[in-house]
DNA sequence: ATAAATTATACCTGATAGGGTATAGAATGG
DNA sequence: CCATTCTATACCCTATCAGGTATAATTTAT
């Protein structure tokens, strides 16, 4: 599904973090992890960043995924 | 200074338009693009990815730049 | 130089993100 | 079995994002 929240997830379990602990090192929210982990489309960039920076990461553009290219408005790419 | 901003507007000026142009092709407000650009860090991952689509990219984790890896908490890669 | 276009600021408002808390159920593990 | 963790709701509150509008500064073109 979504790329950041696989990736949180993904991260968080390798370093055998709970949500809860993960939720502490970041200095965010319980509930906006578990937002975060689910794929919540209008969380804000800040607060995702802060995750991110545990993992020596951080939100940048990237090339959307081939499914999301696809089936995309053709306008967009005129 | 900010990554996607740097690249929002370089992607912009590449396909000649202007912010307001820019604005109505992705569906958000003017004063959006603005923040946007100018590196506003608080900007919700919905609307970004708005206006990223029309650049055929989305907001994804990638690695920290250098000079923020250095100036990083250092119990962040314990 | 002057007009036009583009970008930059500031103010106001409605909508909502984020957080805290609580409850419930489902996995997971001892 | 029982404890922990995770997921999924819901409610309430505060802070603020996003947009519209207006003004001003800056840039660009004639």
């Amino acid at each position: 599904m979504k790329g950041v929240a696989i990736f949180v997830v993904q991260r968080r379990k390798a370093l055998k973090l709970t949500q809860q602990q993960l939720a502490d090192k970041a200095g965010v929210g319980l509930r906006f992890v578990r937002e975060l982990e689910g794929g919540k489309p209008t969380l804000r960039m800040d607060k995702v960043n802060d995750v991110l920076r545990l993992f020596g990461c951080e939100l940048g553009a990237v090339p959307m995924s081939r499914k999301e290219v696809d089936d995309q408005d053709p306008r967009t790419d005129a």
